[in-house]
DNA sequence: GAGTTTGAAACT
DNA sequence: CAGTTTCAAACTC
């Protein structure tokens, strides 16, 4: 089974592609049957995803190392080294490999010699005690040594090959805990054929002893659980994210599982090595089919799979950066948009449900990340894959169930700011899954904050399992600079966004099964989340920019009590390109309202409704754009994708090779603009117009002297605009500081405005004396101008004792 | 600001 | 897929 469907990956734009770090090795082809079913083969071909991958990172993955030999259908297999092992050139991989099927040893191997022991010299002569939970509740203690090559080793106490074959439905995947010597504690599920050993590679812990080099650890928290899941046994369905990679799983008897790892890169805060990927292996159905081992690889932060015979190993690399998230962008995203495409799920949960459901535990412990799981569920009801197997107490997990039968499914991780719990929720008839995503309250996540350690089981709760293909692309929308403006209030109670909570609840859907959108081609940023008034069964296709908000307080929250976070990952998330373009110049940048007046702002017509936002200071009349119809909505987001696939993904793409950057995917269809004015999509976006184009008179192309010309005039009018802007920004500030420094002046009383002493009191006194002057000429019957005279030398001494009171702080008294 | 033009979206 | 209609933005006056 492919993490990612080809399908869903010609969804993703380039540029998406560009900025995200998620990492996937291509599967074999072989697998693409077993894995996917009958339903979709296509999901289950290879897609080769870009990885931002730093020049130096650090990995600690754990990948299925298959052996090469075949496995029997049943899940037995005749391998000679077990479960997965992967291994990177850096040094700080952790390795999780049986060594041999008959071998019930786990072994923890650190990469190198000298990065263990640089960081935790103890543990070279130590021998611990490994706690091994087998059967579900049969604890095992196994020791486990550290041997010269810095491998720890996991000997599994009382472990029968082959005995897992028959591992009924329900059982726990063993589940070894130990804790090195640098407080890092992993949790290792031995989920493959039980005897097998288990060598956990540590990760390169550097130069800086006592830090750990985690999934989403901190420093100052070296005490973490890193569990991860051995994947052996094709059975079970480990599913390790974040820092605390636990996994139990019911096993199918009847039923192989393909081995699933999934690798997880993230950038340490303080490392001086890039991201830190971390590969965890899930097992997967196969449907019982052999299929070539393949052996995954981990080169340099790349992951190159090697699948079992009947269980080839998939890995899906998520990428997570702690402090400069910037650089690790994890989320996938559906749309290279501004905005992003994030999916949160929030639903009521629907218990007692037959249907198998996957937990995945997740504490990513980061914003803006990105997961996509895509995950072969098997045809077996009941599955359920969660962390209770082992004893730890962890921290609740945001968890995204995806469920099918036969149908490959993908897995959505919600990497969220604070510990929340995950209420998995199961829609009956709905293609996808939802995960109530309930906040944590600060209180109760303080205490674990910056510990990685989640379980699964404890908030988590089963997932229920759908029938069909479910694609979850859900690109954590990273911190960027948000608006600050709130659409529109939510009504609803309880799974209602709110700007203090740190969950974003998602997607649609049960009261709307009929129009479950392809949230592959969702419109950018958006985001599911339950619509008001229509209870826990409702969801609302939330606009990014509406949440983004949300996500800001979010990651202040996450970084001031997970410990995980810091202010520089805020300050750095904010940075973050948003399409390309600085979130600087864009998150602020208003979108022009809209006019719409018959479409109800429901039609790609629409500018808002095309680029996924809500209507927001629009002027549009009669608009369903918004939260309070999100029904309406939803439908139409459904029709428009009905009726394109792509109706939400950007226009302007990346050109084909050799060709312009951008260019307009589609093309213009222009009659009588020439392609020279604003009509033209082309010519809007300031792109040539291309091959794809029906234009007709084009002038839209690089030698146009017309071209030419208007982009002549348009950079001269710009400058203008410019300078303009310029020049207001200088008179406003001038303004502004003449008014500072008038003020001040005004209100000591030191330089009193004229205003505030030619009082009307003291006008008509100054009226009166002239008037006084006027009237003694009169009577002396003295000349006209003998008379102006008077009356002007009479003005001038009214206005010297103006003047002379004026700096007297009682009013000025004039007297004739 | 009203009216016209234009081309994408929607519809048939 | 092509032709037509609808629609809202762009444009003109």
């Amino acid at each position: 089974m492919d993490v990612v469907s080809p399908e869903l990956n010609s969804l993703l734009p380039d540029e998406i592609m560009d900025t995200e770090a998620i990492v996937m090795d291509d599967d074999p082809p072989s697998e693409s049957p077993a894995a996917s079913g009958q339903s979709q083969p296509s999901d289950d071909a290879p897609v080769p995803m870009e990885t931002d991958v730093p020049a130096v990172p650090e990995i600690v993955s754990l990948c299925s190392d298959a052996p090469p030999t075949q496995r029997t259908q049943a899940g037995t297999t005749s391998t000679t080294t077990g479960s997965t092992l992967c291994s990177t050139t850096s040094a700080t991989q952790l390795l999780l490999t049986p060594s041999t099927a008959s071998s019930s040893s786990l072994t923890l191997r650190p990469a190198t010699a000298s990065t263990l022991t640089s960081t935790t010299p103890k543990t070279t002569s130590s021998l611990a005690r490994v706690s091994l939970t087998s059967g579900g509740l049969q604890k095992l203690s196994a020791p486990f040594t550290l041997s010269a090559n810095h491998q720890i080793i996991l000997n599994k106490v009382a472990s029968s090959p082959g005995a897992d074959t028959t591992r009924s439905p329900g059982t726990t995947t063993p589940t070894t805990t130990t804790t090195t010597p640098g407080g890092q504690k992993f949790m290792v599920t031995a989920i493959g054929k039980s005897g097998q050993p288990i060598v956990l590679q540590l990760p390169h812990t550097g130069s800086k002893p006592g830090s750990v080099q985690g999934l989403g650890e901190a420093k100052a928290n070296p005490q973490h659980f890193k569990v991860v899941t051995r994947g052996v046994r094709t059975d079970l369905k480990p599913i390790m994210v974040g820092q605390a990679v636990s996994s139990a799983s019911q096993v199918s008897t009847l039923q192989a599982q393909q081995l699933k790892t999934v690798q997880i890169a993230k950038k340490t805060q303080v490392s001086s090595a890039g991201p830190i990927k971390f590969v965890f292996t899930k097992a997967v159905n196969n449907k019982g089919l052999t299929a070539q081992t393949s052996v995954s690889n981990v080169i340099t932060g790349r992951v190159l799979s090697t699948s079992s015979p009947v269980t080839p190993p998939r890995t899906i690399t998520l990428s997570e950066t702690l402090s400069s998230s910037s650089s690790s962008k994890i989320a996938i995203s559906p749309l290279k948009s501004p905005s992003k495409l994030t999916v949160v799920s929030v639903a009521s949960q629907v218990p007692n449900s037959p249907q198998k459901s996957v937990s995945l535990p997740l504490n990513m412990a980061h914003l803006g990340h990105q997961i996509l799981v895509q995950q072969s569920t098997a045809t077996s009801p009941a599955k359920v894959v969660s962390s209770h197997s082992t004893a730890q107490t962890m921290k609740p997990v945001q968890t995204v169930t995806v469920g099918g039968v036969g149908a490959p499914q993908f897995k959505t991780i919600f990497p969220l700011s604070t510990p929340s719990n995950v209420q998995q929720i199961q829609v009956p008839g709905s293609r996808f899954h939802y995960v109530r995503l309930v906040t944590a309250t600060t209180g109760s996540s303080t205490g674990q904050a910056g510990s990685p350690i989640t379980n699964s089981s404890m908030t988590a709760k089963p997932l229920v399992v759908n029938t069909t293909q479910v694609r979850m692309s859900v690109p954590i929308v990273p911190a960027q600079t948000m608006k600050q403006v709130v659409p529109k209030p939510l009504t609803s109670s309880g799974q209602v966004l709110t700007t203090q909570t740190q969950q974003r609840l998602i997607m649609p859907a049960t009261s709307l099964p009929q129009i479950q959108p392809n949230l592959t081609n969702l419109p950018p940023g958006t985001v599911l989340a339950p619509a008001p008034g229509s209870g826990n069964m409702g969801y609302a296709v939330l606009p990014a920019q509406y949440v983004t908000q949300l996500q800001q307080s979010a990651y202040v929250t996450l970084a001031s009590s997970s410990g995980f976070s810091t202010p520089t990952d805020i300050q750095t998330q904010a940075r973050l390109p948003l399409n390309g373009l600085s979130t600087s110049g864009t998150a602020f940048r208003p979108r022009k309202p809209c006019n719409c007046t018959k479409s109800q702002c429901l039609k790609l017509y629409c500018d808002c409704f095309a680029n996924g936002e809500f209507c927001q200071s629009c002027n549009c009349t009669n608009c369903f754009n918004n939260l309070e119809h999100e029904t309406d909505r939803a439908k139409a987001i459904k029709a428009c994708l009905d009726r394109n696939p792509e109706a939400f993904k950007p226009k302007i793409g990346k050109g084909k090779e050799g060709e312009s950057d951008r260019r307009h995917s589609k093309g213009c269809n222009c009659k009588r603009s020439g392609c020279l004015k604003n009509y033209c999509e082309c010519y809007e976006a300031k792109i040539m117009c291309s091959s794809t184009c029906k234009c007709v008179g084009c002038k839209n192309f690089e030698e146009s002297p017309e071209r030419k010309t208007l982009m002549h005039l348009a950079d001269a009018a710009e400058v203008r605009v410019q300078q303009q802007t310029a020049a207001k920004t200088k008179l406003s500030s001038q303004i502004s500081d003449l008014l500072t420094r008038t003020t001040p002046a005004i209100t000591s009383g030191g330089g009193r405005m004229p205003y505030t002493f030619v009082t009307k009191e003291v006008a008509e006194v100054t009226c009166e004396c002239l008037l006084e002057q006027a009237e003694q000429a009169e009577l002396n019957q003295q000349p006209q101008a003998t008379a102006e005279r008077m009356i002007l030398e009479e003005f001038g001494r009214c206005l010297m004792r103006i003047i002379s009171s004026a700096g007297k702080t009682d009013c000025p008294s004039i007297n004739c």
